[in-house]
DNA sequence: GAGTTTGAAACT
DNA sequence: CAGTTTCAAACTC
């Protein structure tokens, strides 16, 4: 059953030596658990194929800062099709993860990592858990896990470098334990001879439903997990855990399905094996295991709670959960591990937060302009054709019907339980922004729209429009919301995604994210417009979340369209015309990308860059530093060049953007609300400006100046993380664009 | 929904 | 690099 042979599992390389496999990592406890698991042979590296596969495979992004750095110009264009299809699933063991600051597995070991393993299922089992394993890139890291949503708890250890994943969604089975970052040592008991018998003669029992229970051993709390026997057949496993202490025991069960307790990976001596209580539910196959751990690394979320919750297992959900799971057979170890590490790092408690940033450079200038700041937040859009089995309840697309059902009635059963549904929404992953990517996913439903919710007053009455939200047609069939703590919101990027972010109060430094009601007619009935009705559906202001491609003679291979700028195959939602930006065309698409990074290397490069700071209060500094010198911390990179529109129109890309005009600026009689170019005044200077059609005008008391600042922050802040001076209800507020913006 | 306006992208 | 053309989004009616 174990696999005696080594290195089968293939670190990602990239196309740099410092994306090789690290011996480090190689040595790591992990991968000698890996090791003794996986029967899986050896893969070639390659990186991820998520977009454009000739592409390299970008480096994590500045946050992540290490010396080890991939400074090559990469680019990435994303794949939707394939984004979630786990066929390409792509396992990459820990090292990428470890780039970020030179911090590898080993240093941080895991330990309590507390995984409740979906049961095993014997048919089919083969085809269904075989994780193939792959390098993956850092990215893929980042979106998937941002896919899908996981509670992350601080324990009450005292222990500041605990932070518990609680997956909180569609895979209760599965758990993210602690991190910790001292090592843990194995000692030797009997707890293990104890707890054996405990599965052995308690695991024959047929349960429904996986169970946690707490027994104690000799004195010492050992918590089991089990996962029965399925009444659709699906095998019964068991993990343990020593509570008392950090150990991790060694206990030899006669299967070898194994049903690894956390630690036992990255344990130094670790090398916990379990065993599944049922006899006949043998699992003989590590592949499985293996693709259940990476699974682990799949889950992402929001901080949330104080403490940590057990996930009961609905029995009618959990065949459907568990093959959604496998479908995704995901890899996610090094995910796991990089994103680990980073918590510990940074002290945050949301892996919300180790999102931010996860966008990669597309290319060597990005990487210096990432490089050279310290990237703060970002959420990115997960991306995905209409035609990918996305199990992601919060970006839903019309090819994971089901997916979408299960996790709603997931919801449906969190609230009726008294679950916290709040949490349960997933964060619309990518970071970074794709300098281009308007990403607007939305419309896929892999991406949220993740946009400052306009109040009534935003906007002139005449012209209120509704803010941007979820395209019906991606929908989940029910209005949903969770809520991003502060903690998050604080570290919080915005850029168009799928999701509408509706900034509650500054005062409690919270967001909800709103999905609208959605109903499934709609869904059908956008896809089965024609791209003439489509074309017009999917600019509406109401779809804006929405919005996709509709170009007609630019066979979307010309940065005039928006997906190939945003490095995004086109999808259902687009209504494009003989388009060829779509993976059958992958080639012709790499090459004219190539073709045109040869004429304007920095043509997929973000647009606009924000400068945030990582703390509040150094970004008030900053902003008021900021106040000095320019109308508006962000800049379009290269600048608008409006000629009659004066910059108050979204044709204007700095406004649209939700910038302000810079020097960079060829515009004429700019009066950008967001910011003048210089040259033009001073933002404080009273001048009258008209806004999405209506005039203002400032009064002498400042208060045009104070609104501008007002915008100024709450662009600077990313702004569901806003504890500063409101708007004034009377702004008139343009409507902010994030698409082209990342933030720095 | 059709047509116009606009400015970025592409081309020369 | 500047001028022109093409293009698709934004906007208006």
């Amino acid at each position: 059953m174990d696999s005696p042979e080594t290195n089968k599992i293939v670190t990602s390389t990239s196309t740099s030596s410092s994306t090789t496999s690290s011996p480090v990592v190689q040595e790591s406890p992990f991968f000698n658990y890996l090791r003794t698991l996986s029967p899986i042979k050896p893969v070639k590296a390659a990186h991820v194929a998520q977009g454009f596969p000739e592409l390299s495979i970008p480096t994590p992004p500045p946050v992540f800062t290490s010396p080890r750095l991939n400074p090559q110009s990469e680019t990435i264009f994303l794949n939707r099709s394939k984004h979630f299809h786990s066929s390409n699933k792509k396992l990459s063991i820990g090292h990428e993860g470890n780039r970020d600051r030179g911090t590898d597995i080993s240093e941080r070991p895991i330990s309590r990592l507390t995984v409740r393993l979906v049961s095993c299922s014997q048919k089919g089992r083969d085809s269904k858990c075989s994780a193939q394993v792959q390098p993956s890139s850092p990215s893929q890291f980042v979106d998937e896990f941002l896919a899908d949503p996981v509670e992350v708890v601080r324990t009450n250890s005292s222990d500041p470098d605990v932070t518990c994943l609680n997956h909180v969604d569609d895979t209760p089975e599965v758990q993210l334990g602690c991190i910790r970052s001292k090592e843990t040592t194995v000692k030797e008991n009997n707890v293990n001879d104890e707890l054996l018998k405990y599965v052995e003669n308690g695991s024959d029992v047929q349960i429904k439903s996986s169970e946690q229970t707490e027994v104690d051993l000799q004195g010492r709390s050992v918590a089991v997990f089990k996962t029965g026997k399925m009444e659709n057949g699906e095998s019964q496993s068991v993990v343990y855990q020593d509570l008392a202490s950090e150990d991790v025991n060694d206990i030899n069960f006669p299967n070898s399905c194994i049903k690894p307790v956390s630690g036992a990976q990255n344990s130094p001596h670790g090398k916990a094996r379990s065993a599944e209580g049922s006899q006949e539910a043998t699992c003989d196959n590590n592949n499985q295991v293996l693709s259940e751990i990476m699974q682990m690394g799949e889950y992402a979320g929001v901080a949330s709670n104080e403490s940590a919750e057990t996930k009961i297992v609905d029995p009618e959900e959990t065949g459907q959960n568990q093959r959604v799971l496998r479908r995704r057979c995901l890899q996610f170890e090094a995910s796991v591990a990089h994103r680990k590490s980073i918590f510990s790092n940074q002290g945050f408690s949301s892996p919300a937060i180790i999102s931010r940033c996860s966008r990669l450079p597309a290319n060597s200038t990005e990487m210096e302009m990432l490089e050279s700041s310290e990237l703060d937040c970002g959420i990115s859009n997960n991306i995905c054709t209409a035609n990918s089995s996305q199990p992601m309840a919060s970006k839903p697309s019309p090819c994971a019907a089901k997916t979408v059902e299960t996790h709603n009635d997931k919801l449906n059963r969190s609230v009726r339980n008294g679950g916290n549904p709040s949490i349960k929404a997933p964060l619309p992953s990518g970071i970074g922004l794709h300098l281009n990517s308007i990403v607007n996913t939305a419309a896929m439903g892999c991406t949220a729209s993740l946009s400052r919710k306009p109040s009534e007053n935003d906007y002139p009455s005449a012209q209120r429009e509704k803010p941007p939200s979820v395209p019906n047609q991606y929908l989940p069939t029910e209005s949903k919301s969770f809520s991003v703590p502060a903690s998050v919101l604080g570290k919080f990027s915005v850029k168009r995604l799928g999701y509408e972010l509706e900034t509650q109060s500054i005062a409690d430094n919270s967001a909800t994210f709103q999905f609208p009601n959605d109903n499934a007619d709609q869904i059908q009935e956008f896809n089965q417009l024609s791209p003439q009705k489509k074309r017009k559906r999917t600019f509406t202001n109401e779809d804006e979340g929405c919005k996709r491609c509709n170009c007609r003679r630019s066979k979307c291979l010309k940065l005039y369209c928006e997906c190939f700028a945003a490095g995004i195959y086109c999808a259902e939602p687009c209504a494009c015309q003989e388009c060829f930006n779509k993976p059958q065309y992958e080639d012709k698409v790499l090459e004219t990308r190539k073709q045109i990074e040869s004429r304007n290397p920095l043509a997929f490069a973000p647009k606009i860059v924000r400068r945030v700071t990582d703390s509040p209060a150094n970004s008030i500094m900053l902003q008021e530093e900021n106040k000095k010198v320019t109308p508006a911390s962000a800049r379009h990179k290269r600048g608008c060049n409006c000629k009659k529109s004066m910059c108050l129109k979204k044709y204007c890309e700095c406004y649209q953007s939700g910038v302000g005009c810079s020097a960079g600026c060829r515009c004429e009689g700019c009066k950008n609300a967001f910011g003048i170019k210089e040259g033009y005044g001073e933002v404080s200077e009273r001048l009258s400006r008209k806004v999405d059609g209506e005039s203002w005008e400032d009064n002498s008391d400042g208060k045009l100046a104070m609104v501008t600042r007002s915008n100024f922050i709450e662009q600077e802040h990313c702004h569901p993380h806003n504890n500063l001076t409101p708007l004034t209800p009377s702004l008139q507020y343009p409507k902010y664009n994030f698409s082209n913006i990342v933030f720095f």
